[in-house]
DNA sequence: GGAATGCTCCACCTTTGGATGGAGGATGCC
DNA sequence: GGCATCCTCCATCCAAAGGTGGAGCATTCC
């Protein structure tokens, strides 16, 4: 570990200050404890929400932010883009529980050079702090994937077949698959197969969120 | 059985004369069965889709139609409000597999005397005939209660409470319940409580019913 | 002090949804 | 002909969703 030559370079005297953001004081202790193991990594302060973490940036002028997104008084996104706004060489690292769409979207939009789940363990979490230290983006693999698939615009989407368009309009108006099957005439099972092949096609989760698309996509009204 | 009073004076030469309306043959074929086993009712054509209806109709002047409502060339519900309209003294009687509240509205509102599932027995059937020829309506239970709910105007319905309506929001983003769990800072089962509530005050039965009604009602965007 | 309502949680259970991997027939393209 | 695509269907399996009937606790209202 000490024959890394980076960190080594680092432990002379360039530690990096931290700032935690978090609505949790549990959360924020946790981190501290993690990241108290770690002889690079210095935290300076915490914040319980985003108006708290705008004040303690300006105070302490920490090199990375560790900011959860979910929090009363102002969620992290804001302060995210508030914090790029004001100290634009300051690192944002969002920190979340929830892994979702626009959440990563609005986050990375708003300036953050990282996405990770809490979930995530200690390595991955530190090493994502020293990629943002050093401007490199790190985001949680899972993340990625969301991040990737929505920035396709929508021809790069893989086209649905005839059939599944046709499915996908039956799922946007609210329909079991089993009355989609009655109403295709074909047997449940094949609804199923297209509905898979739908949610996989549109990289969503849920037939819910296949929904949602069908109407964002004017696919079918709303009514 | 020719005890009944109603029965003895229509078979006294006021039979109901029949036109049955379904794109398939064979369900053709086993109205036609279940049918001939009542003296009273006589099927004097079959049509395959609501265009040739119409044509049926002009020509035979029955008294009742039997009508499927998903047919191509010209589905059920534009063939029932064409006859109403053409011939008012001929009452139609809607006859499906699915049970699918837009349909009940629309083939009601077009004019049908009568909702039925082609999973009703012969008896229901037969009654749903002579009743709408005696210019009553006849609609199946489940039927006449997605009618009645759809009715109620929206402040009718249960309001949701609070939670209830920030989960309803979370649902109509696409959420799952862990998802809606972590982010409203509660237990899952919490979160399929409140879903279950609100689906039964809302009247609807999944949950991508629910966020089509949420996007309805402007309760959310649609990003 | 009740009574009512809302929020939270639980156990138990059934149904639905969804993933995976495979298969055969139909069609059309090279 | 061979190849690819699509549509259909199947079995299996696991996870998510949803129903039912409870329960404790806080609040408000009478």
């Amino acid at each position: 570990m000490e024959s890394d030559p980076e960190n080594a370079l680092i432990a002379g005297g360039d530690e990096i200050r931290l700032l935690l953001v978090d609505d949790h004081a549990v959360v924020r202790r946790g981190l501290q404890m993690v990241l108290s193991l770690e002889p690079d990594l210095n935290v300076v302060g915490e914040a319980g929400d985003g108006r708290e973490a705008l004040a303690r940036v300006a105070d302490l002028r920490p090199h990375v932010v560790l900011m959860d997104l979910l929090m009363p008084v102002m969620n992290g996104v804001d302060a995210t883009r508030a914090i790029k706004r004001d100290h634009p060489e300051i690192e944002v690292v969002a920190l979340t529980s929830v892994l979702e769409d626009r959440l990563v979207i609005d986050a990375v939009e708003a300036g953050a050079s990282g996405y990770l789940l809490k979930e995530t363990g200690p390595e991955v979490l530190c090493a994502a702090i020293r990629a943002a230290h050093r401007g490199q983006v790190h985001l949680d693999p899972k993340a990625r994937r969301r991040l990737v698939r929505e920035l396709r615009t929508p021809e790069m989407r893989e086209s649905l077949t005839a059939r599944e368009t046709e499915t996908l309009r039956l799922v946007a108006k609210g329909l079991s698959n089993r009355d989609i099957a009655e109403r295709l005439e074909v047997s449940e099972v094949t609804v199923k197969t297209h509905v898979s092949n739908i949610l996989s096609k549109l990289a969503v989760q849920s037939r819910t969120q296949a929904a949602l698309f069908a109407l964002k996509e004017g696919l079918v009204g709303l009514e």
